[in-house]
DNA sequence: TTGCTCCTCACGTCACGTGAGGTGGC
DNA sequence: TTGCTCCTCACGTCACGTGAGGTGGC
């Protein structure tokens, strides 16, 4: 019996199958449109890490919980992307408000200057509508 | 010939239709779905307003050149919802602290006390996962 | 009446998931 | 060899879009 794991994290095709409730060939469709894309060994065998995995979860809820399609879930990954780029910059903003509010209280310094924005490049929103069409 | 238009920027299903190049049932669907929620008039007919038709080409934007189903274009729509409440809390922030940091400048006071944050309650990215299953 | 509206039912097409079949490496 | 992997091809099912058919109000 082979060990079905390899190396810290990393599962082969039929042990994520299994673990998940899916068929292997559904792993494969997956990555084949795109939503997954696991690393290989050197014999070409695909190896699931564990954010691989956390990724599969997220598809999984969304395909089989939801019923959104391939074209939507990657429509989904991709916003969800950007949510978490809004929110580091977000936190990153306010981390940098912080500080320089403390700053300016602790050395009692109020600059003749307003000088605090524009920070950042302005958030943008919009749905991409650049994404490959599904033949 | 009737007027096809009723009041200002209000459009019956036929007008759609004609100017999206698609057919009445898939607007009856897309409203069945949940997608789109024109009015009605006291007869019952549809009546879709500017925004129904913004929302509208948002939809087809999804459905026909991404190929997204029903289920996506639900769960998009309600990410773009977040997304927009996202920079709307975000410009809040960022006008709060420029107004804050011009008092501060102008009336030359550095309080004691931090007292800047938080301002507001933090923001949720996570993906919606309480949304209906599609039967 | 005409031309729209409403609704339900049904069908064709296609995407998704799965299975079979044959191959190759550990 | 065994049991996995890889791949391609094919099929069943279902969602989506559209059409037909019958109704009713302006």
């Amino acid at each position: 019996m082979a060990t079905k794991r390899k190396s810290k994290g990393a599962y082969m095709i039929s042990s994520v199958a299994e673990m998940y409730g899916i068929h292997p060939q559904t792993l494969r469709l997956y990555e084949r449109e795109g939503l997954l894309k696991p690393s290989r060994t050197e014999g070409n065998t695909r190896l699931y890490t564990e954010e691989d995995l956390e990724r599969l979860e997220f598809i999984l809820n969304l395909a089989r919980d939801l019923g959104v399609n391939i074209a939507g879930i990657a429509i989904v990954l991709q916003m969800r992307e950007r949510m978490e780029e809004m929110n580091r910059q977000m936190q990153s903003f306010v981390d940098y408000v912080r500080t320089e509010m403390l700053t300016r209280v602790q050395t009692g310094i109020h600059s003749s200057e307003p000088g605090l924005v524009p920070l950042r490049r302005p958030i943008i929103v919009a749905v991409p509508r650049d994404t490959k069409k599904r033949s």
